[in-house]
DNA sequence: CGCTACATTGATGATTGTCAACAAGTGTGG
DNA sequence: CCACACTTGTTGACAATCATCAATGTAGCG
């Protein structure tokens, strides 16, 4: 009966090598010059069941990522964008969790596993560096659950604008004028809602003058307003964490005298 | 992803990174034994503000998480309990985020973080373990907010009981009979649920000879008919992973030949 | 230009939250 | 041992939110 379904999950065959030589710029792995991969409107980085080797870190474009529960219904679980590292998700089973897709031309950093694990060896501060990456993605986990079961759609929504405005922001990007990459059904994903709630409420907040919206350009009118939505504050977003690449696709490697755990 | 680590792990089947160690010998890594601290019922093991310091691993007893959000309002995140891992989310920021609170008299394993970070730096088999612990500790974060946005009432519930008797299985206790520790509010919150809805359920699932409740004790008499509600299958269950310690609270130490890890 | 995907808006209904009453269990102190 | 307060659980009636169905509009793209 639902056996075959409940497949769905590793059920892709695996065509990562393919795809991953298909469209990569080879660079040799020098110090000053990182791997990196490109990847083109709707093509997945890498999909779920594909065998988990390197982490990426985004250096230009747009994605979404996609988990698959057993039963085949597919739901957005984020959208990573510039700085963001990919491919935790692969290390507890040795193989991948979610699909990645981008939404436009985009550029990552191949960061070899084994690499960042050597790295972490050999050095305190890539150590504690790797652990708050491993640590901000649970602490991430827990911010979103909170904001599915204990929110109603227009907090989700006015929160959805609110973040993806400070992530935009803490890019040196304008954090009140954007263009959203997604379609308004993946938004409703993310933020399990529908897709005719989430185009009904943005309207609804550009009647109270809160936003403006076209299509997918937001222009936030109202911060104020919108964190009142929310019920939240500013300040209730995490700060900003160090990136694990510097631009030019290196591990930043500091002489520090501090060696110990969990330093703030 | 480089070609020749993807090839190499194709052809292996799934988690095929750990099971290289399974055969390993363990041996004490200190023969003295581990500080353990007890906590009585209702008290907290840390709260959300506590500086971070420390893991904890369950030994007995049962405990909620707590994580309020900014504006104050509080929601259970999970139930650990025995072998459960408890303080990874103070990484961070060197803070914990959460407060866990013991349902009934608990006793922990104390793990100061120090000790693991030295052990993971040491140990090729260590590393892993922390790894694994971190990711596994994301993954349930992914299936989580699935459950929250993807799913309805019904499907909670079921779903909720469904994983109980399943971690009450794998400790070796059965998995038909068991009792709620916590109240229908504080499942209902986990959930995502007012208290009313999961009560209702409850009754329902009885009526129609899913399970037998009463009051906080529940026997499960129908695994199929819960499943279905479900719309999955029980190995949708993620794998059990290899304990962090040992019953005696020990560090497991593994004299391997193979000493790289496993993802190349 | 027409096709297709995406977005908006309205009407309607189902699911779930809210409010309320009551029952059952638990612990305390007289 | 019983009375009492208090917490927890059950069940009902009703309302609000949000999903569903449907129609129409709009933008991108060959």
């Amino acid at each position: 009966m639902s056996g075959s379904s409940a497949k769905a999950l590793r059920a892709r065959p695996v065509a990562a090598a393919d795809s991953a030589t298909a469209s990569s710029i080879v660079t040799p792995l020098k110090p000053a010059n990182r791997t990196r991969r490109r990847v083109r409107r709707g093509e997945t980085l890498f999909g779920a069941g594909d065998p988990f080797g390197t982490l990426f870190v985004v250096r230009a474009g747009h994605f979404k990522s996609l988990a698959s529960s057993a039963n085949g219904q597919v739901q957005v679980t984020g959208f990573p964008m510039a700085a963001d590292v990919l491919g935790l998700d692969g290390i507890d089973t040795g193989f991948h969790q979610c699909d990645i897709v981008a939404f436009d031309i985009a550029e990552v950093f191949v960061l070899p596993f084994a690499e960042c694990e050597q790295w972490a060896r050999d050095n305190a501060h890539g150590q504690r560096l790797m652990r708050r990456m491993f640590a901000r993605e649970i602490t991430r986990g827990h911010d979103h659950m909170l904001l599915l079961s204990a929110t109603r759609a227009e907090q989700r929504v006015a929160m959805f604008l609110l973040e993806l405005s400070e992530r935009y922001r803490r890019l040196g990007e304008s954090r009140s004028r954007f263009a959203l990459r997604m379609t308004r059904q993946e938004i409703g994903s993310y933020l399990g809602l529908q897709l005719e709630t989430v185009s009904r409420l943005l309207s609804h907040f550009q009647r109270e003058g809160f936003i403006q919206v076209q299509g997918r350009e937001i222009s936030m009118l109202d911060f104020p307003g919108l964190w009142q939505l929310t019920g939240h504050t500013p300040d209730s977003f995490r700060p900003m964490i160090e990136p694990i690449l510097d631009a030019q696709g290196n591990l930043p490697l500091v002489a520090d005298a501090d060696n110990g755990p969990a330093h703030r």
